[in-house]
RNA sequence: GGGGCGGUAGCUCAAUGGAUAGAGCAUCGGUCUUCGAAACCGAGUGUUGCGGGUUCGAGCCCCGCCCGCCCCGCCA
């Protein structure tokens, strides 16, 4: 049998073939493998159950069946077993984990087999993530963002597609007008040669306050954003400057998230690309002036058919649904893109709903075809209040306070846990620690729901965190210094797997392609998380009950087989979720 | 008022319509002369908010209710 990178296809093709030759009904039957229970198995077919129902049949006698007809090389694979009322369980034999260890045994294989299994193999995604306000800094409100969408991208180019990273930035609106009304008047040079994001964020609130305060400085302000969107020499240069100096400070963190932009377009980008769509959107009779707005209504939809997609303001301005419609349209004709995915936080639901309503309409009636556009939502980041996290004082917790933070708590950990290391190389540790715990505690779990940030739980090195992955990846790396071999070396001669817990490692390790497959399906990384903590919990058993190092030439092989293949999937894995790996912490 | 999401062990969270609902934390008890104890092994903990329904099978789907968070015309 030929192996294959995810052995659940295997089986769904081979049961195929056997409902084929057992004469089941032509396309009533579905397998429906999954990973099962240990229990079980490795993977079990429920879809006999559902078949037999609707043909008025025995399930288990279809069942048995079904086992009969299977072809000879997977009853050879695996033990076969049929369970309850007509489960079909599947066990991958050893021989065959080996098999199958011996042929991913590099990163470029893992990505091979990901990408000869994925339907998205060769297609082309934009993920449009991160899009933070530019003048200001970037704050815990814009970390889910920015850590789930490189995940996803991460994952979806591992499954073969060409992935587009657009970071759609805030750089466009009124509140320009107030920023630069106080730059002209209240700027602090020295301050902002220190830090000049800061400077202009404390500007912004100079004009904000002002504007507040005071009408004629509200009067002011606008005249100032008029003459910033007329083209006026000196205020563009203004807007050019806090461009400039907010991506160089984004650039900051995401270097520390190991996040790369391939294309920076933000609201400005498309400022002159929204009178089409008006144009557009009239012309084909989708959109009506409503109280002096051009709005979008969807009489087919129970809330839209009342509450209106506004494409352009009453005073005549674009907001960002004018630009969103507008940027699907450039996407669509700069790139053939199969789709879409917006990592945008779940209260803009609504906005997503209507977005893709409209963009339908309007791209059927202009004869356009439709990417996939789908809302990759997230919930809050909580304080362990339950409520939306922020500092003692009520602001925003900036998220280069929040990642220092982390590091320096991680540096206490090195310090007391590995004080022997060089001092560089436990801040080196911290950072990847200190960091990796952040994106770790926020890719664990199920991207949609809110969850408690808890510096304690996160940093730990107990349970489902970044520490805990990361000290298996570098525990075996510690076993490959210390018999002087590279992981991969010394694995000639091994002998077959024997003990339990090499063999329940080696069960663990295989199912790689399925979590990956789950995650990348369902663009959910946490199941990559929850698989990653689960084989380093297999492998932690399988340290502790089974020595590496032992003289016995064939048993020392096998087991460097399974520390090498366990450390190359937890780095994959690491990697995949965006985080850096050690080989020492 | 309309709508979205959620409610699972004391706490934080998992669970693709499948088998006896699982982890971690916390609690208690074991395991270091042997590859890193930042670890491992073991123990107890549940009316899956409530009530109906669909299904061979429901934490998951449908209906009603309770509670919490969020959204609902010109911010994004």
């Amino acid at each position: 049998m030929e192996i294959m990178f995810n052995l659940a296809l295997t089986l769904e093709k081979a049961l195929q073939a056997a409902a084929v030759s057992a004469g089941f009904s032509g396309g009533a039957f579905a397998p429906d493998v999954r990973t099962a229970d240990p229990r079980h198995g490795d993977y079990q077919a429920n879809g006999v159950l559902a078949y037999a129902k609707s043909q008025k049949q025995n399930p288990r006698a279809m069942a048995e069946k079904l086992v009969a007809a299977l072809a000879p090389d997977i009853q050879g694979a695996f033990a076969v077993t049929i369970a309850g009322p007509g489960f079909i369980n599947f066990s991958i034999k050893p021989a065959v984990l080996q098999a199958w260890l011996a042929a991913h045994a590099t990163a470029e294989q893992l990505a091979q087999g990901a990408a000869s299994v994925s339907p998205k193999s060769g297609q082309a995604w934009i993920v449009d993530y991160s899009s933070p306000n530019t003048a200001k800094q970037m704050h815990v409100g814009h970390l889910r963002s920015a850590v789930i969408g490189e995940a996803v991208c991460r994952l979806l180019a591992f499954c073969g597609a060409r992935v587009i990273r657009d970071n759609h930035i805030g750089d466009w609106g009124t509140q320009f007008g107030k920023l630069i009304w106080a730059y002209k008047r209240q700027l602090d040079t020295a301050a902002f040669a220190r830090d000049p994001l800061e400077e202009f964020e404390r500007l912004y609130k100079v004009g904000n306050n002002a504007s507040e305060a005071d009408p004629a400085v509200l009067k002011e302000a606008q005249q100032e954003l008029v003459k910033l969107q007329a083209g006026d020499a000196e205020n563009l240069a203004i807007w050019r400057r806090i461009s400039e100096v907010s991506l160089t400070a984004f650039q900051v963190i995401y270097d520390q998230l190991g996040i790369k932009f391939d294309t920076t377009l933000g609201e400005s980008f498309y400022n002159d690309k929204v009178e089409a769509v008006y144009r557009e959107l009239a012309d084909c009779g989708l959109a009506e002036v409503s109280q002096g707005a051009l709005v979008v209504f969807h009489p087919e939809h129970p809330r839209f058919k009342t509450q209106p997609f506004i494409v352009r303001k009453s005073d005549g301005a674009a907001n960002y649904a004018s630009t969103d419609l507008a940027t699907i349209r450039y996407r669509v004709e700069q790139y053939q893109a199969s789709g879409v995915l917006y990592v945008v936080d779940k209260r803009q639901g609504d906005h997503f709903e209507q977005l893709f309503l409209t963009a339908g309409k309007w791209f059927e009636k202009t004869g356009r075809k439709l990417p996939h556009l789908e809302h990759l939502d997230f919930g809050t980041v909580l304080g362990e209040n339950g409520k939306p996290l922020k500092t003692r004082s009520g602001e925003n917790i900036r998220l280069k306070d929040l990642l220092a933070e982390a590091t320096e708590r991680a540096r206490r950990l090195v310090d007391e846990k590995s004080a022997e290391l060089p001092e560089a190389e436990r801040q080196a540790i911290a950072e990847v620690v200190g960091v990796g715990s952040v994106q770790y505690a926020d890719l664990s779990q199920n991207r949609s729901s809110d969850y408690v940030f808890a510096w304690d739980k996160m940093i730990s090195l107990d349970g489902n965190t970044a520490a805990y992955l990361l000290y298996a990846v570098a525990r075996i790396h510690s076993i490959f210094r210390k018999l002087d071999l590279a992981p991969g070396a010394g694995e000639a001669g091994a002998s077959a797997l024997e003990t339990p817990t090499e063999i329940a490692l080696a069960r663990k390790l295989v199912k790689f392609s399925d979590a990956v497959q789950l995650a990348t399906t369902q663009l959910r990384p946490h199941f990559l998380g929850t698989y990653l903590y689960e084989l380093a919990g297999e492998f932690s058993a399988f340290y502790t009950a089974d020595k590496v190092a032992v003289d016995d030439a064939p048993v020392r092989a096998r087991r460097l087989a399974l520390c090498a293949r366990t450390a190359l999937v937890l780095e994959t894995g690491l990697r995949l979720l965006g985080l850096r790996t050690l080989t020492r912490m």
